[in-house]
DNA sequence: CCCAAGACGTA
DNA sequence: CGTACGTCTTGGGC
């Protein structure tokens, strides 16, 4: 009620509520709601702390706890005064002193008309405090007679509008809260219309020329429409159906695949897609595109825009970008009603021609929603520049795929698999019994109740038995089973992640496709899945073998360039470090110089000991290593660490700078930026909780520098696919791995390669510094690196 | 079948 | 008490 404080409201609802005879509870942590309980139907439950701390007040209540009645409670709080509502008591009066004063005086103006009955200090205390605690009595006089519209019995509880919540709980992204209601609550809701019930009116086309006809219309027209396809199922290996198209906001038309694959329309379609094709929309337009090309030969080229890549730049923070949320969320949409007409669903649950219309229609409205969205917050360059054009380049990719060597690969995976049973075989007889070793806490009880081992750090549920506790309790000599155990945690690893699970994924063309999603990651990376090519162990000995299952065609070699310190260099660009831009730009070893910085000697003494200390100080400082973890990463002591790190930061002043900077910004903004401006919210900014909070402080300092890299990574990627296709060159581009990019090379056009990838890379951007790639050549991807 | 926890591979 | 990922095995619950 506007103009009105919300606790008069309640005091007004909750008083005249029960003159009507109704059993009230006020529910409330505010004392001041004390002064409510004179009439036997009102009692106040009050939460004392959180929500299972509480006690239930009745008059006796309040008169046992506070030693007056309810009626008397505001002068008795007028003397006591109430800290947290920033109202001062009167000094030397407290709980009792106050309550006694009102019950033998009635009033504060009792008192007053009594003062030279009371002690010198009460007198004198009481008359300077006089004005304050009128004015005390004044702030906690609940009002109880307000004008309200509304009366008790307008409040009763009904039933909830199902619909409404899930809408509104789906904007305000409350994921989990919705499905906890129904259960509570039973789905007893009074359904109600939320503008779910969209339709949308869509004709199936069969006959060959008036598809044809249709698609010759769009291309003369050449305005913006939308293309969603329909997918035989699910999931991974899954085949194009058939393809929605729409230029309007309410119609659509289909064609199945069948009817799509008549020599005219596939030569319409793919002239419609071609290269100055009118501008297409589509969701996820990746997948279209392998539909396409995998069905129909058909090459996409003329995308505008992927709305689930457009609402991943919006906000990359959110784990799911599916149509059906977008378009609740930005359409107020519902794309999938429950009451939907029966026939829309074939016989497997999936969606028809008329939901692929349907879908069809929204993504081209959903497409205009987040254009204006982009451009209201400066992302319509980074998605025309880089997101857009990198689309292709990762389906172009995913297409390639990578040949592997399936004979070695399961040679090694036998070698692998004897040797984890060898070890498993020891260290059941350190153990002195068989036992799960892959189980952590049937490990814990070997090592730390059987053996009596004693733990170097802590889990949430017991003793850690991660690598760095093995080897520092190994140090120790704690006991012959942990030089066993931590080998056949390599072994067993190597075996499970890659051995086993890799040749599964080879496809009859003996290559392994993976997936590289460009709407995974926070910070503007692109991650790979089925399979993770992203973390193929490459720095112990053991595991590099691995990577010789990578392999080229016959005739070709792999070509390996990676950007040499790209993160650190993007750090010495934003910070304008000196220190750091001049070791870049003379081309020294930054970590060289770093060790001279840290250690104060020259750079050419420094040796490798200490080098090895820089590589971690600058990788972990710069983004929020504090002494702590820095010591625990190089095994000194936290002092030791501290010294390093602040000459570190004496050596590099504007890195700490740079990292303030970032933090205050991004606090004050809600957001970090990129070189190419691309955002990232970090909400754990704002959080009460310290721990997070210091969390987000770190994904502050390092979302700039990783998103950045980023950025100019994909550049990189964007320029170089261009740069081979111009030259129609035969060489693929096959992998990408955060700041390295693999390829797959001809032989014959080895030298013509190496030069062209290593101009284009070091000329993607223009930083304060230069950028650096290198390049390794070989068989396969341990020979490349 | 799903999920969390712990562990671990990469940048 | 450096951040960013994806995947594996266990073990508990349905």
């Amino acid at each position: 009620v506007a103009g009105v404080e919300a606790d008069d409201v309640i005091g007004t609802l909750a008083v005249r509520a029960a003159a009507q005879g109704m059993d009230v509870i006020v529910v409330t942590g505010d004392r001041d709601s004390y002064q409510l309980v004179h009439d036997p139907h009102l009692k106040v439950l009050y939460n004392k702390r959180g929500v299972s701390d509480y006690a239930l007040y009745d008059e006796a209540g309040i008169l046992e706890r506070t030693g007056v009645t309810p009626r008397q409670y505001v002068d008795y709080a007028a003397l006591r005064g109430d800290k947290s509502d920033n109202l001062p008591g009167v000094p030397g009066i407290g709980e009792k002193t106050a309550a006694k004063l009102v019950t033998t005086y009635g009033t504060l103006e009792g008192i007053f008309e009594h003062l030279d009955d009371l002690p010198p200090r009460q007198r004198t205390n009481l008359g300077e405090a006089r004005d304050q605690v009128f004015h005390n009595r004044e702030m906690s006089v609940l009002r109880t007679d307000l004008d309200l519209d509304l009366d008790p019995d307008d409040l009763r509880m009904g039933g909830w509008d199902r619909d409404a919540v899930q809408l509104l709980f789906q904007q305000l992204e409350f994921r989990l809260i919705y499905p906890r209601l129904l259960e509570a609550l039973g789905d007893e809701g009074e359904a109600a219309p939320t503008g779910a019930a969209f339709e949308a009116e869509v004709r199936v086309l069969r006959d060959a020329d008036e598809i044809v006809k249709h698609l010759q219309g769009i291309a003369e027209r050449g305005d913006r429409y939308a293309v969603e396809p329909r997918w035989e199922h699910d999931g991974p290996g899954t085949v194009l159906q058939g393809l929605a198209v729409t230029e309007s906001t309410d119609d659509a038309m289909y064609v199945a695949v069948d009817d799509l694959r008549a020599k005219p329309v596939v030569a319409e379609l793919g002239a419609l897609l071609g290269p100055g094709g009118p501008p297409l929309v589509a969701h996820r337009a990746k997948e279209l595109m392998h539909g396409l090309d995998d069905a129909l030969d058909v090459d996409l080229q003329s995308l505008e825009l992927d709305t689930a890549v457009m609402a991943y730049l919006l906000d990359p923070g959110e784990r799911k970008y599916d149509l059906e949320q977008l378009a609740l969320r930005f359409l107020e949409l519902e794309l999938t009603s429950p009451d939907r007409e029966e026939g829309t669903l074939d016989l497997d649950g999936n969606a028809g021609p008329d939901d692929t219309g349907r879908r069809a229609v929204v993504v081209l409205r959903l497409a205009a929603a987040l254009a204006d969205g982009l451009g209201a917050r400066e992302l319509s360059e980074l998605y025309e520049n880089v997101e857009r054009p990198l689309v292709r380049v990762l389906a172009r990719m995913e297409s390639a795929g990578i040949k592997i060597d399936r004979d070695f690969l399961e040679e090694l995976r036998s070698e692998l698999q004897d040797q984890c049973d060898d070890l498993e075989r020891r260290i059941h007889a350190h153990a002195g019994e068989p036992f799960v070793v892959n189980s952590v806490p049937q490990l814990r009880r070997i090592l730390f109740e059987k053996l009596e081992l004693a733990p170097v750090k802590r889990t949430k549920t017991g003793p850690s038995t991660d690598a760095d506790s093995l080897e520092k309790m190994a140090a120790a000599n704690a006991h012959p089973i942990l030089d066993d155990l931590m080998r056949y945690r390599e072994v067993e690893k190597l075996r499970s992640t890659y051995a086993d699970a890799l040749p599964p994924l080879i496809r009859p063309d003996g290559r392994i496709h993976a997936t590289f999603n460009q709407i995974a990651t926070t910070t503007g990376r692109i991650s790979s899945e089925n399979p993770n090519l992203q973390n193929i162990p490459v720095r112990s000995e053991g595991g590099r073998e691995m990577r010789r299952a990578f392999i080229a065609e016959d005739g070709a070699g792999l070509l390996a360039a990676d950007y040499s310190q790209i993160e650190l260099r993007v750090l010495a660009h934003l910070a304008e470090d000196p220190g750091l831009i001049d070791a870049f730009s003379r081309g020294a070893d930054v970590h060289t110089t770093t060790a001279a910085k840290v250690f104060d000697v020259d750079e050419a003494k420094v040796d490798a000991f200490q080098r090895r200390f820089a590589k971690v100080v600058n990788y972990g400082l710069a983004f929020g290593m504090e002494a702590y973890g820095l010591g625990q990463r190089l095994n000194i002591p936290t002092d030791q660490a501290r010294e390093i790190l602040d000459s570190y930061f004496e050596s590099f002043p504007n890195v700490r700078e740079f990292m303030e900077r970032t933090v205050t910004e991004a606090k004050q903004r809600g957001y970090t930026t990129t070189i190419l401006g691309r955002r990232r919210q970090i909400s754990e900014l704002a959080s009460d909780n310290f721990r997070i909070k210091q969390m987000g402080e770190r994904m502050a300092q390092n979302a700039p520098v990783q998103g950045s890299a980023a950025d100019i990574f994909k550049l990189a990627m964007i320029d170089v696919d261009r740069a081979l296709d111009e030259r129609d060159l035969r060489t693929k581009m096959i992998l990408t791995v955060h700041d390295e990019l693999v390829f797959e090379v001809p032989l014959d056009e080895q030298e013509a390669v190496e030069g062209l990838v290593r101009e284009v890379m070091e000329s993607a951007i223009e930083l304060r510094v230069p950028l650096v790639v290198d390049l390794g050549f070989g068989t396969n991807w341990a020979e490349a690196k």
